[in-house]
RNA sequence: GCGGGUGUAGCUCAGUUGGUUAGAGCGCCAGAUUGUGAUUCUGGAAGUCGCCGGUUCAAUCCCGGUCACUCGCCCCA
């Protein structure tokens, strides 16, 4: 391994990767299906800052969030301003949002991409610096938006071939009003059962009781069987409006389960909430994510906005995606000049080809054999052999590494004699 | 932040009950083949055995620490 000048080895830092061969490809794929959908459905493309003061995340995430108590990336710059790397993009979005006065122009339909980077401890399907693609609707509190959001995910999911690996489970967290009452109910049902449950669950009795619903201790599970649902404590709007989201799906045939343990981390959240979730992944089952969060624009100081959205983290969704999904790399033609007084009309010829269109490989040393032996294993589609006799009769030769066979080809008739190939 | 597993060539992995020159396959480079690739044959380069310390006459191997990866918990995409 090799070290840096210090000694020290020299690799990424922890939960961080180099992103090339397959996996790059890979990535482009998924991010070039999703752009494409995104489009689709009529979203813009919004790229915000990688960070932000570091009040944009903390006042939006909620302060007892794990996000913002343990996994910020925050450190002062030069200014001595408290700045963040950003750990997710709602809150980035939603202040450009207020920051350009976008309320001018509601709705708003955004899809964005990007790292992201939390402080954790780094596992299957989880980095320090990861990936995601993010889509959010600004101004719509009808359910439609919901069902638009799901669909473009269902379609994601879809056309990435992934449906089948996948279960979309939904839950409604209510309006505030219902939202509170079940709040209450649950800490006055878990307050009495204050001994039996388990120290994580104690401390989420203070911080976010709704997050006990999710708990894997099997002691609390066993209480959370009996826990007041959140379901009987819906007002008639929250019932009506999670009725209408539900209604939508099914006219869409998205297939959904609804899990009313279903609880996100973010505390802006509201109504409606849902994961796609996959067991293939291990203990990081969720590949995308989002839910409704009305609250947040007006929280943060700007005009009261719906909002709901979800994200997509691109190294799970590459971890699934087949291979044969994934397009293969551009077959190349190959150019071999024979000898060196060929190198110029090569050089010509080859650029000439990549205007028109063409992928051109060529090496840039070496006789003919390791220039073929170069060409064999940038896999090209042919050869293209320019060489002194061939230049003398306006052609050159043509040599198709599939079936090795080889014909001469004039040289003005070579743009016709390749165009079929591409 | 907590717990388990792993760390030998670019990659995948053998191996040493602690012993002097650490191996294979793939890949890479070169030659057979200076106007023909992929096949075949021959040769070559490449390792401070993750790092630091301890035990020992002797450590890649045992012990401690550390770093990284990995699996799980917390939490999340």
């Amino acid at each position: 391994m090799a070290k840096s000048q210090t000694g020290r080895k020299l690799q990424t830092v922890r939960g961080t990767h180099d992103i090339m061969g397959d996996q790059a490809r890979t990535f482009r794929f998924i991010n070039q299906t999703f752009q494409d959908i995104a489009r689709r459905f009529g979203h813009r493309e919004i790229s915000t800052p990688i960070f932000e003061f570091t009040e944009v995340f903390n006042r939006t995430l909620g302060e007892t969030s794990d996000v913002v108590s343990k996994e910020m990336y925050t450190f002062e710059d030069r200014g001595g301003e408290s700045l963040t790397l950003r750990p997710e993009y709602t809150a980035g979005i939603s202040r450009a949002f207020i920051s350009n006065g976008l309320q001018q122009s509601l709705p708003c339909k955004f899809f964005a991409f990007g790292p992201m980077f939390r402080y954790e401890r780094p596992q299957k399907g989880r980095m320090r610096q990861f990936h995601q693609m993010d889509v959010e609707i600004l101004g719509v509190p009808e359910p439609q938006a919901d069902i638009e959001v799901l669909a473009i995910a269902a379609t994601l999911l879809t056309e990435l071939g992934l449906m089948d690996d996948v279960t979309l489970e939904i839950n409604s967290l209510g309006d505030q009003e219902s939202r509170n009452a079940y709040r209450d109910a649950l800490v006055e049902y878990f307050t009495g059962h204050k001994d039996r449950l388990s120290e994580d669950s104690l401390a989420r009795l203070e911080k976010n009781p709704m997050r006990i619903l999710d708990s894997k201790d099997d002691g609390d599970r066993v209480l959370v069987a009996d826990a007041p649902r959140i379901s009987d404590y819906y007002n008639e709007p929250t019932r009506a409006f999670f009725d209408d989201v539900l209604a939508g799906l099914e006219a869409l045939g998205i297939k959904y389960v609804i899990n009313e343990r279903l609880v996100r981390g973010l505390d802006y959240y509201s109504h409606t909430a849902f994961e796609f979730i996959t067991a293939k992944l291990g203990a990081q089952g969720t590949v995308l994510a989002g839910g409704r969060y009305d609250g947040l624009i007006e929280k943060m100081g700007g005009p009261a906005t719906a909002g709901i959205g979800w994200a997509a983290g691109m190294e799970r969704l590459a971890e699934l995606v087949s291979p044969e999904l994934v397009p293969a790399e551009i077959r190349p033609i190959a150019i071999v000049p024979v000898g060196a007084a060929c190198q110029m009309a090569a050089l010509k010829l080859a650029q000439q080809l990549r205007s028109a269109g063409h992928g051109v490989d060529m090496s840039y040393r070496g006789n003919m054999g390791k220039r073929m032996k170069r060409a064999n294993k940038a896999n090209a589609v042919m050869a293209i052999l320019i060489g002194e006799d061939e230049l003398a009769r306006g052609a050159v030769t043509v040599k198709n590494f599939d079936d090795g066979s080889q014909t001469e080809v004039a040289l003005d008739q070579l743009m016709d004699h390749l165009s079929p190939e591409r």
